[in-house]
DNA sequence: TCGACGATTGAACACGCGTTTAATATTAAA
DNA sequence: TTTAATATTAAACGCGTGTTCAATCGTCGA
């Protein structure tokens, strides 16, 4: 339990504490976004951080410490950048993490989404809530359809979708055979812009044909369903 | 601990391998649906099989073994129940994959999709397949746009959508409050279907606004665009 | 009857993991 | 300089893992 980075009291150590820490913490984002957090070990850890695995521990306690060292950084940087974006924004919805380093975050969060981690959790809330301020003020020029009922389900949905394309990057990667990550989104553009501006399905079989703009309903003849009888989950 | 439930050394036979076989490949699914492949233990599905950890290694070689002819099993038990009901199918898209049983198949190979698994690319390769069919098709009834220059591009974009509420089932159950993935799935359905079939976009900021059905575009004013510059991925 | 073979098990092995520990190096304060 | 405190490391500890191994049990063909 030594208290870390931020120096306890007035020690500009002896060594190069702060930095060193700093660099561990970069190595341990670079690794948990690219393998996940379970299967980074510290030991790869510290060795791209050029330090020993005992250091990682003195300097964050354990792998957890390390971790929500990992999840404050990113977290509060996602944050910044958001903030320092907020005004002449540009482009819609995900665009905000879009600098260059900030890809390496979005994998971090990606990650972060997928095992069970309350900064997961986190993160996923709070990008519901930036979905849902879009929904109901628009974004960047852009107008977004309101739920008449429930706004936050829709933000909640949108929200879902808006990352697949992250989530999945590796396997639409391979199965479109585009080169990098980059380059698939680039051929998804066209038709995520098509769906989200006119929707893909033209009609439907024999109910409901004709709704033309109506939100919301509960039970729909629903043109995307999914599981319906199972136990656990 | 050999407790209860099936009686396995009374009156069974010595030999009662495929049965045996059959009963731990089984636990072997519902464990690596519920935790993922890399957190499952052997000792723990052999528990679950009511057999040694041993016994799992005889009969399927290796954890990697035993994770094949899971794969085996789950992707042809798919596939024929698609057979089954490729005729009378009455909703869209993943709803073939909607009978009891087959929530289960479907959260394994959820799971199997978000580790780097050659088994997880083919069913991903697969499902965007089908996608494509009903896209060119139509399903059920359904009719979708379809894209001019890009259906399998088109198609990929759809189906890597299309697992999003599944992928992310459990953090959608959190962030709106609900009981169980299918509580979840109705509450998101009537979103799912506006956007779906009508988009969620009313207004582009300047450029583009009155382009109705347009399909396909390579660069767009990209009403969801996701990262730009970045390194590795 | 009897031997052989497969199913099955409990114990143990080898390994990698997160973490601990004892020792050393380095520096600021006295 | 001395002293105290921290940074840092190499080695080892404890644990859980996948897997191996020798032994046991039950059945079946001879």
């Amino acid at each position: 339990m030594r208290s870390t980075s931020s120096d306890s009291r007035a020690n500009r150590s002896p060594n190069s504490s702060p930095e060193t820490a700093v660099r561990i913490r970069s190595a341990a984002i670079e690794t948990f976004a690219e393998r996940g957090f379970a299967k980074s070990t510290i030991r790869a850890i510290a060795a791209a951080a050029d330090v020993s695995p005992g250091l990682v521990i003195h300097h964050f306690g354990s792998k957890d410490g390390l971790r929500r060292a990992c999840d404050d950084f990113v977290f509060s940087a996602i944050a910044d950048a958001k903030a320092a974006n907020a005004d002449y924004a540009t482009e819609a919805v995900r665009e905000i993490f879009a600098s260059s380093d900030m890809s390496l975050n979005i994998d971090y969060l990606t990650k972060s989404l997928l095992d069970p981690s309350d900064h997961g959790q986190r993160y996923f809330d709070h990008y519901v809530d930036l979905v849902e301020g879009y929904i109901r003020h628009g974004f960047a020029g852009y107008e977004f359809r309101t739920s008449d009922t429930d706004v936050r389900g829709q933000a909640a949905t949108i929200a879902a979708l808006a990352l697949a394309p992250s989530i999945l990057g590796s396997r639409l990667q391979m199965a479109l055979g585009t080169a990098d990550f980059p380059e698939t989104m680039s051929r998804l553009a066209p038709h995520l812009y098509d769906l989200y501006f006119h929707g893909v399905i033209t009609a439907a079989p024999d109910t409901a044909s004709a709704d033309s703009a109506a939100s919301d309903r509960t039970e729909t003849p629903t043109a995307h369903r999914t599981d319906e009888g199972d136990e656990k989950r």
